[in-house]
DNA sequence: GGATTGAACTTTAGTGTTGAAGTCTTCAGG
DNA sequence: CCTGAAGACTTCAACACTAAAGTTCAATCC
């Protein structure tokens, strides 16, 4: 067995602390915060981590990132004929278009979309959703909703119902102070 | 003025879609799913995005990152006296090890944590939040919560309660289906 | 109508992350 | 002991992203 030195804790519990834990040891270390709020925002992070990973392993069976799903969703929600500017994407991404530019590149390379240059401003560029794209959107789709309609599983009709109406208003609260991208919407760092 | 074809409209507007725009675009481009289901989805989505550019702002001004505001948080939540292992650290973060290597050395040239060899077993390095970092994670912790409290302020007390009940069951759900970390939590991509 | 401004995208240099291979230490067996 | 195996971290190569500089085409000014 190795030394088990006093602070061998360090790396023997991997014991990931649970919701409660988190919170109390806010509560240990920084008196002075309401726990009511600590509780929604901890519980908001923790969610949407786990979200984001389920997401992930789902597409990657498909054979794609979260980040190309990113891409597929926002040409499709665009609407028919699925075309988009590179510059618009990435606005809507949260990207810099340099990024944009590789992210093409790559997804133009796996037949996820098409760029041409517009014939009418040879400045533009315009990316296009391909039918394979296409169908690898509506196979992710399904896959999605199964996840979500069983991630709520646990809730009621009406709860569903609150639930959505009170992140709307708190999500009113974050667009209005934060409108849109004042500049980048530099994700994470 | 530019030749305004049809298609002009691809940068023209960059209007990014409002919630129920978002969610009529999925009506109309794929039928088959609830519209509750989708709201509290969407909502969640878009909120913890704008929360995340919010933190970022934030600990920015502060000369730190969001991702070492990341580690500066597991080491305070650890307690007293604020030590972990590399690997543990990783392991809590969704990071490779090696990610984690280089994390901490950036992180201990600016004098946020220290690194150090385990004196009874050698093999074992011990990361150690400096008194700078705890300042660090202090203003943080400080800029966060008025901010979190602000993100609320339009919901009751009962609302707030509500909320937090109905996130922590969505997150039981996720958590049970997907318990810690199966392998490396990957976030995004 | 030729030069200037400006818009839209691409290229380049530098940083951070991953996955795989490598190093060093400790533990267990002969 | 001395060897082999396992664990904990680090190094390396490849990739994705950002910020800033560069390129190309279109519109405007004189």
């Amino acid at each position: 067995m190795p030394t088990e030195t006093p602070e061998a804790s360090l790396t023997s519990g991997p014991h990931e602390p649970s919701l409660d834990e988190q919170i109390a040891a806010y509560q240990r270390e920084f008196g002075d915060l309401d726990p009511q709020v600590e509780k929604v925002v901890s519980a908001l992070g923790r969610l949407n981590r786990r979200m984001n990973v389920a997401y992930g392993r789902q597409v990657a069976d498909l054979g794609i990132s979260n980040t190309e799903w990113e891409v597929l969703k926002t040409l499709v929600l665009s609407g028919s004929p699925y075309r988009m500017g590179p510059g618009e994407l990435a606005k809507r991404l949260g990207l810099t278009p340099a990024a944009m530019t590789h992210r093409i590149d790559r997804m133009a390379g796996e037949g996820l979309v098409t760029r041409d240059r517009d014939e009418n401003n040879r400045v533009r560029v315009i990316v296009e959703l391909t039918d394979e794209g296409r169908a690898k959107w509506l196979e992710a789709m399904r896959m999605a909703t199964n996840f979500e309609e069983d991630l709520l599983q646990d809730l009621s009709g009406d709860e569903r119902a609150v639930l959505g109406e009170l992140l709307i208003r708190v999500l009113r609260r974050v667009e209005h102070d934060q409108p849109d991208a004042g500049g980048r919407l530099t994700d994470l760092d």
